[in-house]
DNA sequence: TCAATAAATCTGACAAAGTAGAACTAATTA
DNA sequence: TAATTAGTTCTACTTTGTCAGATTTATTGA
């Protein structure tokens, strides 16, 4: 029996992580939800859910160095786990899955 | 501003309740969630997610009428409006557009 | 060298969604 | 009309989603 599935904020921020690659640090993910999905959010909702998802073990994280702009803290950037990463496929396929058996023209109406 | 999504169990139940056609009533939504996703769940939380579906007018619902089954209370079946089906399809693109950005090996880890 | 400013993260508090157990209801059977 | 059955509804609690505001760390310029 299948016990991971995640909620609907993770999964979309986990999503980000991973197509951010080298550059996933908080607020780059927040804008980064906010032009693809033209969905407004707040950096700290951001930031709870990826300390929800650290917790997990679906991503980790490390402080990065000083960079060339105007100053300000230090970026945390983020990674997803062999676990995320697994937790994130798999919730495709059941969506895959479902989808696939959805008749046609049942969302027609 | 696109300000419409969906939980995580909401997403599946509205699938399912697609995929269910005109069989979609609380107890056999349940049935298809656990054999589909392996996914242990009762039947209450399924009920409580049809209730938050219904308010938002993701679904709607008629009581059924007596059957030849051995007896019970009558059924109370639901269907997904038009809404619901936008939304749900909305939810759909969303996702695709994040999975077709994933480099290539980028969960393999 | 220190105030001003900038770029981020972190904290705390609350709303919404997910969850299960218990109670309730309507139908059938005998 | 009591027992049985198939279902729904109620209630209370946990986990996720959300944001405003506080805090931290760095740069710049007088």
């Amino acid at each position: 029996m299948r016990t991971t599935y995640i909620g609907e904020l993770e999964e979309v921020v986990l999503l980000i992580v991973v197509l951010l690659q080298e550059d996933a640090y908080g607020v780059a993910i927040t804008r980064e939800i906010e032009q693809q999905l033209g969905r407004k959010i707040s950096v700290s909702a951001v930031h709870a859910t990826l300390h929800r998802l650290s917790k997990k073990g679906y991503v980790n994280s490390a402080m990065g160095g000083a960079t060339a702009e105007r100053g300000g803290r230090r970026k945390r950037f983020f990674k997803i786990t062999p676990l995320g990463s697994r937790v994130l496929q798999e919730t495709r396929e059941v969506r895959s899955l479902l989808w696939s058996q959805v008749p046609p023209n049942a969302l027609t109406s």
